[in-house]
DNA sequence: CATATATTTGCATGGCATGCAATGTTTGCT
DNA sequence: AGCAAACATTGCATGCCATGCAAATATATG
């Protein structure tokens, strides 16, 4: 049974939630500069005090709270024997299909993101999270002397798992499932860049 | 002959540094979060207002400011047409030579990260305008539609050499010149693993 | 229902960051 | 050298940000 089985559990969730939707519906409004915490806290109806209960600050708010790779995934993980790159993106589907994602919310934070680029940074940073988690499941297979190239490569997948989900909450006829896939292609893309040159094309 | 030929440049330059310096004894010294903006001025030599003028905030101290790549190293990289990845690593080599990197800086900031890893994504962040003008670069290349590659490749290559950069501030026996070489070394390696998979080792 | 455990809230405090106008310094020109 | 324009530094006032603490309120447990 999930953690949100008893109330306080929902509320807590809802109450994040209704803070996070105060902040981008405000933001969308007037613009994220112009507003301030204690308008954020006023809009979801909470005091200013518990607003910080919930996030550090107005970014963390934006961003929402995203929940770890949930640890039966992280088992199965360290159990599995195929290519690496099979078995992360295994992982990472499993991740997304918890159903945590909500297409709308993602789509305000998408056309924010459009009208203030000012605030991608945000969102990069939040994906920092992702990114560190990631690192553990790579070195758990690959052994601490590979953390280097496991700390580049959990970059490169999160920023692809994060381009990729703003693809999906802006086409309608794209599955939550294609996420993964289409994040796979670009990290592709990215490997034949590297591996096989990449000419300059004639002019 | 560089920006630094009026006095006033030189000084502006100078005072910078002195700030940074400023940051990072008293960061070592009581802790980052411990220090207040008040603090590092006094410490300085200036007024709180004229930190402000330098500095947006204490993260940024710490960093300090890092020089866009000179625009005759992007002409040059417009004009070659070598592998694109040999003319990335160049134009990154070149940009490095620049002489703007002091190893005793870098090596105080490697020892503040050690002891607060809280602060790593500070300087995860402050890759990120250096980020962007690689994308510049790559898109100027490959063309718009590769721009999410371009992105990707980009958050790679940049972390790489954020990376190698703490490494050459840790070895002396490192020259400058290598840096760019361990970056490269490790982007291949993660090449490697999107490319060829990496299965799980036999336990 | 009674008790233990979380959550929300108001208040007080101190740091952060900016605009503005006054003052001081550098530069380039004559 | 002397002057005016451009730029840099500073103090002050202001308002937002963020946290600790303790009282009040809500939820969970038995």
């Amino acid at each position: 049974m999930p953690a949100s089985s008893t109330l306080r559990d929902r509320r807590r969730l809802q109450t994040g939630r209704e803070i996070q939707s105060a902040t981008l519906r405000l933001a969308l409004r007037e613009g994220f500069e112009a507003i301030t915490t204690e308008m954020i806290a006023a809009e979801a109806g909470v005091s200013l005090r518990t607003f910080f209960n919930y996030y550090a600050n107005k970014e963390a708010a934006l961003v929402g709270r995203r929940p770890e790779i949930d640890p039966g995934i992280i088992g199965w993980f360290e159990i599995a024997s195929g290519p690496l790159m099979d078995d992360l993106f295994e992982a990472l589907s499993r991740h997304l299909d918890d159903g945590h994602l909500n297409r709308e919310t993602i789509r305000l934070i998408s056309t924010l993101l459009e009208r203030s680029p000012e605030l991608v940074p945000i969102f990069h940073a939040s994906l920092q999270k992702l990114a560190c988690q990631i690192v553990s499941l790579v070195t758990s297979r690959l052994g601490e002397t590979a953390r280097p190239e496991a700390e580049l490569l959990a970059e490169l997948l999160s920023h692809a798992l994060g381009h990729a989900i703003r693809s999906w909450s802006q086409s309608d006829d794209m599955s939550e499932s294609e996420i993964t896939r289409l994040a796979r292609q670009h990290v592709e893309k990215v490997g034949a860049l590297i591996g096989y040159g990449g000419e300059a094309p004639s002019r």
